[in-house]
DNA sequence: CTGAAAGCGCTAACAA
DNA sequence: TTGTTAGCGCTTTCAG
């Protein structure tokens, strides 16, 4: 056969009108099982596939999620992403997904595209936008899940309890008899160090335990940025019993410096990252680390979007917080 | 405004056909000055945007693509879906990205779907299709290009040269003087182990040196795979001066059976790793591998694929084979 | 239980 | 340079 074939074709080999055949697929419609079975037949002689974008012209509904990431070659994404498949797929939704490298102007353009292309949902990952972008270029029609602390915006959110996770590793520290614990934070403003900061003063306080100024530092959100900034931690006179780090790249990069300094880790330095990236199992010592849990954030940015797609619940925007683990290994 | 403004809003507003509007935006015939800043005026202030949709319906193109592959969250293809996106992206194609775990009935099912939503085309990793499914279910009219070697296709192909980065690592621990080569494999019949193995025999032999068959063997494509494998070899009375992994988590499996056994990397055990995930380098000693351009095998991919997509040339199927390159680091 | 007809929003002949 | 008309392939009233 030449062209692909339409339900008028089925109908015609049926002997029946198009309207019963689509009623005998989406069953919206009692059909006698006679008719089904001739239609099924059919069908099945024809190999009919129904064109997905004539229905979604109709119904006004594409089954498709789109996802919108700085990176998705930035091994936390992939995690998300497989988790926001794994919660909708098996109700038929799929994903389109773009990398924006953070880009106001791409995620701008990539929102924009994706609203016209009539997404049924949107999972947005940004730091660049607010809630007017949003309202302005998606309009309240399209359900958003947004990913990150976007001010001002009323769709739902999902959000790590990055506090609660400094907390524990924190007082993991103080368990082990530490108190003079260090934080690396990432660059000013940039990303969840801060918050994760944060947790560590409060934990650190409610312990009763006042930190050194000198041994609060702030490193790129990498193995070197971690190196160096720990290296000059480690040459002071005297420094910290252990270290508390904004992600496991930093936190990599302290066990490199403290194998340059010749510190042993754990016995003269304890060192925690967050993230649970794959490496931190297998750097030496491996490396004790608040889990950011990537894919259960998927799966629930998909939830709730499931949630917001299928009924018509306009409620008030929803707003999740994703707890953390701590995974002890041999860093501590 | 209550619902979306379509082209027909922008047409009354502007006081032309929407042909005219179509045209205007689309640029596919010309429109004179006067009408065009009318046109641009009236959709600028409607706040206008096509329904991708509806086009797609008329004109057969969805610009998108879709991305099949064994599982996203697996670091390899993260990496390919970024190269794809790089490759199509300023072309206004978008990716529709689906995980199928590597199964058969998962892969059919997603292929079916993305056939149905008729997309202009298909970058598939499969291991379990071969070319009648593709056929059966594909057609002929939508290109796809497979990034495996899928028995019996016509459809354009990327693959990677293991058998040559096999041979480059053998060659470069021959230059080190070592002779005593053994090659750990991935199980038998499964992912690329054995293409690479028969690269390093390759080299081994062109060198004139004959391997102990009992420095060839097989672990699963894991960290603990490598690890206890390895730590048998290495519990024999003589062991190989360097083992070739047929990926890096075995490589780091056999850095720690190295590390248990008391024997020091590189100078009593060389290690060779391939694909070049990030951990790799983190690890002590940081690994040589042979490094699988993830990326650029999505590059590619979208390449090919833009050029069946945009051109008719219905020319016969295209291979590309992608190089490999080795990084050498401490562990040699 | 079934069919006829309208129409989703756009583009492409064809006609002027 | 512009407009009229038909129709992409499906779903859904409305009518029987």
């Amino acid at each position: 056969m030449s062209r692909r074939c339409t339900i008028k074709d089925v109908a015609a080999r049926a002997g029946v009108s198009t309207t019963t055949v689509s009623h005998a697929i989406s069953g919206r419609r009692p059909v006698s099982a006679a008719t089904l079975a001739t239609v099924q037949r059919a069908i099945a002689e024809t190999g009919f596939r129904p064109a997905a974008i004539a229905r979604s012209l109709r119904t006004r509904r594409t089954e498709t999620v789109a996802l919108i990431v700085p990176d998705i070659a930035n091994p936390f994404y992939p995690a998300v992403a497989r988790g926001l498949h794994d919660a909708i797929s098996d109700h038929g939704y799929r994903t389109l997904i773009g990398s924006t490298d953070g880009e106001r102007q791409a995620e701008l353009g990539f929102l924009e595209d994706v609203v016209s292309r009539s997404v049924d949902g949107i999972v947005l990952f940004s730091f660049a936008l607010d809630g007017r972008d949003l309202t302005r270029v998606v309009g309240d029609r399209t359900p958003v899940v947004a990913a990150a602390d976007i001010a001002g915006t009323g769709c739902d959110r999902v959000l790590v309890d990055d506090a609660d996770g400094a907390a524990a590793a924190t007082r993991h520290l103080l368990d082990r008899g530490v108190t003079e614990i260090g934080f690396v934070s990432g660059p000013k403003g940039h990303g969840p160090g801060d918050h994760r900061l944060a947790g560590y003063l409060g934990a650190l306080a409610a312990a009763g335990v006042v930190p050194a100024e000198s041994n609060i530092v702030r490193a790129d959100y990498t193995v070197d940025g971690g190196r160096s900034v720990v290296g000059e931690l480690l040459a002071r006179r005297s420094h910290p019993r252990a270290l508390i780090c904004a992600n496991d790249l930093i936190a990599i990069g302290a066990l490199q410096a403290a194998r340059a300094a010749g510190v042993a880790v754990p016995d003269a330095l304890s060192v925690v990252g967050f993230d649970n990236i794959d490496a931190a199992a297998l750097v030496q010592p491996a490396l004790t680390t608040v889990v950011i849990p990537a894919y259960e954030m998927g799966q629930q940015c998909g939830q709730m979007l499931l949630a917001r797609m299928t009924s018509e619940a306009d409620g008030p925007a929803r707003q999740t917080v994703v707890p953390t683990r701590l995974i002890v290994r041999a860093s501590t």
